[in-house]
RNA sequence: GCCGGAGUGGCGGAAUUGGCAGACGCAAGGGACUUAAAAUCCCUCGGGGCUUGCUCCGUACGAGUUCGAGUCUCGUCUCCGGCACCA
């Protein structure tokens, strides 16, 4: 054994070793009868008849050139669950994979006309040399690359699977379209009205476009969000929110003087006798037929939707409200959109805001019919300042004046329905998925356009449709499908005449939505083969058990994972609903910035004593920020494995905070976890010949009478807390500063008998069975030198035992009136009348009562006597 | 505006069911070793007061409940994230 901990030779020692002993390969699939044995086996570890399994999946990566600070986070996070469970008995499915379709490879194909498949391919080889150098337990065997033929069929598979049920149709439409990206997004995908990768702004154009019919299983993924219990409220909350459910009425109003009727949906049917206009958006069918002056409806089309302010335009035309016969104006308004409800509202200017403002603008009539409960002395500003928008009670409501709004609501809904002036509708804000693409670099939707058959899906046998290689990258606005002969053109599967492809490619959505999936399967997909399976893997290792990722993704792909899990269900592929059991959302690795009034952002070294090393000026330090490189604000994973070596940035990234929060990186934190693992090296260096020979000690268990028994309760106590914090919701970093107490008590041991070496020895041990999930490649190397055989890794995770954690004398806290006095030492175990009695023995706590009327005293057991006095 | 989450030393962060506020780490200061430095080891490290042992104050702010509040309740402020003319 070497003195100095050297971190490269060691790890790339065990990195070897575990690739040639398959350590990390999954165990093959045990015997299953169709969802029975996976639960009949749940806490059976080790046992006969297998064990529990547990799915941990991080979220693979984009293969874009590097892994980066964010990655190794996750990473390191499943890394040290796929460990523990390990340890602990679990057969564990811990895959990795690519999710390799995607515009940045077509970005680098027009650039620098390298095809997308190479640049992809080569990323991919470099980037998984760097999972690999940072000792991730993955089990490559299962490895998933999207972009693979073999992968993407089975995208084209399900897209079939989905037509036949009408859960993939084509429609034409307005859809959001990037100029800069030269392709469609989904309303998902625009933010603020502008693309979510460019930023450029996003206009309508009306495309024809594959949809996904999620909203066919819509009120089953807002159900099932309620059962998300091991996901972040904050994720549940926002996936509830996009379907963004509502219930109201649809109500009908009749044009005067057309034979029309103009519906509108609404959630405050209490507020229907107040309505003083009606409001089309400016797409609506009756638009174009009521307005005259197309001109004029121009101006208020092109404010569609713009925040800024609101605009209409009379349409010349008027309603009679069904419930009173009033005669109301229809207006034409940017601010009412097409896509929601009826695409018309009724306005209610006395009781919503926007409507209010339209109508202080055009001089429209506001009539009050909703007064708050109880008083009513604030009223009268309130109707020329703003909208009263809770709800209250009814007036000038004719006979539903004087009901709450909330059954006024009812009786108001019920008496629509009764008469057929409307019904009770539900709305959601969900859309169906448009999926198609105009890209190269993605999953050719399999469908053929016959002149004589219409739409025809490609059979099954047929599958997959490979992308062409002879395709020119333009960065031009068409589908670089189109410009390839030899895709184009077809036969008709039908007929056989001539026939041409769909040239769009499917959102790479999709390849995401089912991966988790695949890697139950190794190699060679086949979900045909798995329907009804009764022994499918797919059976026994689905649900995910522990799903690892970033914030990023709490609501599509998450969404569409929701979805796609119920479509195979119903495909008969799988039969859970809920692809994540649990979900860790990792926070963002951040940084501090440095910015030059004149330089903008600079880098660290570009900063000398707070100045710009450029141009000498004052730097600002800014805000510590999300890791980019715009930012000038990274650190390379590279960098720091060469430095330090991947257990110390491993250790550190997970001892900085805990995995669900933000984590702010420090060059000096890192230089602390390298020294705390180089403390461990200096123990078991000193130890390792006494080690070598007593390898008959128990490793767990302790030896009772022993002089240094501290040692032995701080190990035990150490498992203990470790294990719990790992268990509760894997707070490493709190794990970590337990092991650092547990180090820093072997470090300040002297031994003095053989005992003392012993119980040294059992505190090293456990140290490094403790700390292996973080720092593998470490503690292979020193239990190995402490002369244990087999991979640390095939040890169980130590037991502690609570007789041995127990301490003998405990600190007890006397306080009066909840103040501190003074703490004294005590046997473990006193009642709470003796450690009463020793706290008013007290010499210090007498003189303090001196006098004192004592009214009552409190025992805590175990920790505390507050004496109460008057 | 609506919905989430957070606010604790110089910094990152700890504190079962309400029970010693500040674990662990970083930074800083002092000391040992050294010709010197690095590394390592030891000590100090929330603030105030003084008689250096004690004492008072202290978890964004203001109330409250309680023997006792970082933790529970109500109100206020600030920050972060998501959604947002969704009728």
């Amino acid at each position: 054994m070497q003195e100095k901990y050297s971190p490269q030779e060691i790890e790339l020692k065990w990195q070897k070793y575990w690739y040639e002993r398959k350590l990390h390969i999954t165990p093959p699939t045990p015997p299953l009868n169709k969802g029975g044995i996976s639960k009949g086996m749940s806490l059976n570890k080790g046992g006969q008849g297998g064990v529990e399994k547990f799915y941990c999946l991080e979220m693979f990566p984009y293969p874009s050139g590097k892994i980066h600070m964010g990655h190794v986070r996750n990473y390191a996070i499943g890394d040290v669950i796929a460990r523990y469970k390990k340890m602990n008995g679990f057969n564990v499915l811990h895959p990795m994979g690519w999710d390799a379709f995607g515009l940045p490879a077509e970005n680098a194909a027009i650039k620098h006309g390298v095809h997308p498949a190479k640049w992809t391919y080569e990323n991919i080889d470099y980037m998984k040399k760097q999972l690999n150098r940072m000792g991730l337990s993955y089990d490559w065997d299962k490895e998933v690359t999207t972009c693979s033929p073999e992968y993407y069929k089975w995208n084209q598979w399900f897209f079939l699977k989905l037509y036949e049920k009408g859960l993939a149709y084509k429609k034409a439409s307005f859809v959001n379209w990037c100029l800069s990206c030269a392709t469609v997004l989904a309303n998902e995908q625009v933010i603020d009205s502008k693309c979510w990768r460019c930023d450029s702004a996003v206009i309508q154009k009306e495309l024809e476009q594959w949809f996904l019919k999620i909203t066919h299983y819509i009120e089953e993924l807002l159900q099932g969000c309620d059962e998300l219990k091991g996901w972040p409220e904050r994720v549940v909350a926002m996936q509830k929110n996009w379907i963004g459910k509502s219930e109201g009425v649809e109500v009908d109003f009749l044009v005067e003087g057309i034979n029309e009727k103009l519906r509108i949906y609404t959630t405050r049917p209490d507020t229907i006798l107040g309505v003083t206009y009606m409001c089309l958006a400016p797409g609506h069918p009756l638009t174009e037929k009521l307005i005259e002056n197309k001109v004029k409806l121009e101006s208020v089309k092109e404010k569609y939707s713009k925040m800024e302010d609101k605009e209409g335009l009379f349409a010349g035309h008027y309603v009679i409200n069904p419930l009173t016969g009033e005669k109301i104006p229809i207006y034409v308004a940017n601010f009412v959109l097409m896509e929601y409800g009826t695409g018309a509202i009724m306005s209610v200017p006395a009781h919503d805001q926007r409507d209010f403002e339209f109508a202080k603008k055009y001089g429209l009539p506001i009539k009050e019919v909703i007064v708050p409960e109880g008083g009513a002395e604030e009223q009268k500003n309130r109707r020329t300042e703003e909208a009263f928008e809770d709800e209250g009670v009814l007036v000038n409501s004719g006979q539903f004046s004087g009901m709450k709004s909330e059954d006024a609501k009812k009786a108001i809904s019920k008496f629509i329905e009764e008469k057929g002036l409307g019904k009770i509708t539900v709305n959601y804000k969900l859309r169906d998925w448009g999926i198609s693409r105009q890209r190269y670099w993605g999953t050719p939707i399999p469908i053929i356009y016959c002149d004589t058959c219409g739409i025809v899906p490609v059979s099954e046998k047929d599958l997959p449709v490979i992308l062409p290689e002879d395709v020119k990258f333009t960065g031009k606005g068409v589908s670089p499908l189109l410009e390839s002969e030899a895709f184009l053109k077809v036969n008709c599967p039908k007929c056989g005449g001539n026939a041409r492809r769909e040239t769009d490619t499917m959102d790479t959505f999709v390849d995401s939505s089912w991966y988790f999936v695949a890697y139950c399967l190794k190699g060679g997909l086949d979900f045909k083969f798995q329907i009804s399976n009764l022994q499918s893997p797919i059976d026994y290792w689905m649900p995910v058990d522990q799903y690892i990722g970033g914030i990023e993704h709490a609501v599509l792909h998450l969404l569409y994972s929701r979805f796609f899990t119920r479509a195979m269900r119903d495909m008969g592929i799988l039969n859970v609903s809920e692809p994540f059991t649990n979900l860790l959302t990792q926070g963002m690795v951040c940084k501090e910035t440095w910015k030059c009034p004149e330089h903008d952002w600079l880098f660290p070294d570009e900063v000398k004593d707070g100045k710009c090393v450029h141009c000498g000026k004052e730097v600002e330090k800014g805000r510590v920020e999300k890791m980019s490189k715009s930012k000038k604000n990274v650190v390379d994973p590279n960098a720091l494995i060469e430095k330090y070596g991947a257990d110390t940035m491993r250790l550190f990234s997970l001892f900085a905070s805990p995995p669900e929060r933000d984590l702010e990186w420090s060059d000096k934190g890192v230089e602390g976890a390298y020294r705390f693992l180089n403390k461990i090296w200096g123990i078991v260096y000193k130890y390792r010949a006494e080690a070598q020979k007593s390898r008959s000690a128990e490793v767990t268990s302790g030896l009772p009478g022993f002089r240094a028994s501290a040692l032995i309760r701080k190990t035990h106590q150490t498992i203990k807390r470790v294990t719990d914090d790992i268990e509760k919701d894997y707070h490493f970093n709190t794990a970590i500063a337990a092991l650092m107490e547990l180090v820093n008590d072997i470090s300040s041991f002297v031994p003095e008998t053989d005992e003392d070496r012993t119980v040294a020895e059992i505190a090293i041990k456990n140290t490094l069975l403790m700390l292996a999930p973080f720092a593998p490649h470490i503690t292979e190397e020193l239990w190995e030198v402490i002369g244990c055989k087999n991979s640390i890794f095939e040890q169980p995770w130590p037991a502690w035992d609570e007789g041995l954690a127990k301490e003998e004398e405990i600190e007890l806290v006397v306080q009066e009136n909840g103040k501190l006095r003074t703490k004294i030492i005590i046997p473990a175990g006193l009642s709470d009348v003796e450690a009463k009695q020793k706290a008013l023995e007290d010499p210090k706590i007498k003189q303090i009562l001196n006098g004192k009327q004592i009214k009552k005293v409190i025992v805590v057991k175990g920790k505390l006597v507050n004496i109460v006095t008057g």
